[in-house]
DNA sequence: CGCGGTGTTGACGCCGCTCAAAGTATGTGG
DNA sequence: CCACATACTTTGAGCGGCGTCAACACCGCG
């Protein structure tokens, strides 16, 4: 469960449910996925879980270890995951253009935690169920892997029921209202938005704050 | 209602719903907050208010403007505050252990957000009220603004509401229920715990993850 | 073919919200 | 120092969105 499962001369892979980082331990290094999805959450005592961040093809993981801070909770592969790790001097080295990249991209980070907080704090279950679907469109259509109005979108009800402060199957019954107002088709771990501006508009967002 | 009321040679100073930061303009520079309380919060069109940060003495308002962000909730005075304008060069200037502390603050305000994702999205009203009158404290404490088992606590109930997503009568309900169970004192702006470890409990926290 | 993970559906219960009103500080001006 | 306004806190009654529990269906995979 623990150890990457193969690393070429540049590459780490993971496989699902696969730990990336383990809370409190010195991480490997900081990643840049290149292929699958991961995720960062915490687990309370009675395993209620909730999903902190979600890690996209061409993130860092976590550009917040760069800063000195331990990972204080556990990341974890939800697919199969290619990254590549970082040489250590990214954040602080010598390239400027890289490290302006880097330092705007953990400025995305925060945006959108805090976005999140918004939502968990304040949305009802169709606006949270909206919001993360549109997230991650919008964010898989800025890394170049949307195809139209559709995209990959491999998470399990239970992952977004995590990720959204929800129950499985109230996350369900939301799904089935959104797709029977055509707001969304998922199906076979395909998403595709009909309606870009009409989700936002039920997800109760503006009009620039997803940051992708 | 905007520009400081004052501004001395080195010091800013703003009243109670003063902003020090609008929504997407340029912010004035990066505060650190000498006396006072600030936060940064979201409306939604249909009035609901979600606080998404709290900027208490010896805070930096805001760290990630740092990173070329452009302030994207506003930021307003909660009380009396007092502040001063870093120069723009301390996040990427030249005194060493002057930037090492910002960015360490920088890493500290990340981790506190994640932290508030696993409450506003799983926890419990208790749990939530615990949480947040648990870190007022423990950062009051590490700024040296503690007393004893006492701090400081100029929060209004709907304030307190805005930050743990609940109601402000639901806040009223579940303050009664802790301070009949003798979790907390809480009276005329002040707090008093009378027992840290049992607070924490009660908040379903480990015992090391608020960040103060 | 069988099995574990996932998705779906129904009945029911509860935590926290809504609405409304009364009580209590705080402060301001006369 | 009092009169009054305004904000904040407290209390009650009723409701509803989402959780809980349980069963069943589906599907990919060994």
């Amino acid at each position: 469960m623990s150890g990457q499962i193969a690393r070429s001369e540049q590459y780490s892979y993971f496989r699902p449910h696969q730990f990336l980082a383990r809370e409190d331990e010195e991480p490997a290094g900081i990643y840049k996925i290149d292929e699958g999805w991961a995720c960062r959450y915490r687990l309370l005592s009675d395993g209620r879980r909730q999903i902190t961040a979600l890690y996209l093809p061409g993130d860092y993981c976590e550009p917040q270890w760069a800063l000195g801070k331990r990972p204080s909770q556990p990341v974890v592969a939800l697919t199969i995951v290619r990254a590549t790790r970082l040489p250590e001097n990214t954040a602080w080295g010598f390239q400027p253009e890289a490290q302006q990249a880097f330092w705007s991209k953990l400025g995305d980070v925060i945006e959108r935690q805090t976005n999140w907080l918004v939502t968990l704090g304040r949305k009802t279950a169709l606006e949270r169920v909206s919001h993360l679907l549109l997230e991650l469109f919008e964010r898989m259509r800025n890394a170049g892997l949307a195809y139209g109005q559709q995209c990959a979108m491999p998470l399990t009800q239970m992952e977004i029921a995590d990720l959204t402060g929800l129950t499985p199957v109230h996350v369900n019954r939301t799904l089935q209202a959104m797709r029977s107002r055509g707001l969304v088709e998922l199906q076979s771990k395909w998403l595709r938005i009909p309606d870009l501006p009409t989700l936002r508009d039920v997800a109760s967002l503006g009009s620039g704050e997803i940051v992708g």
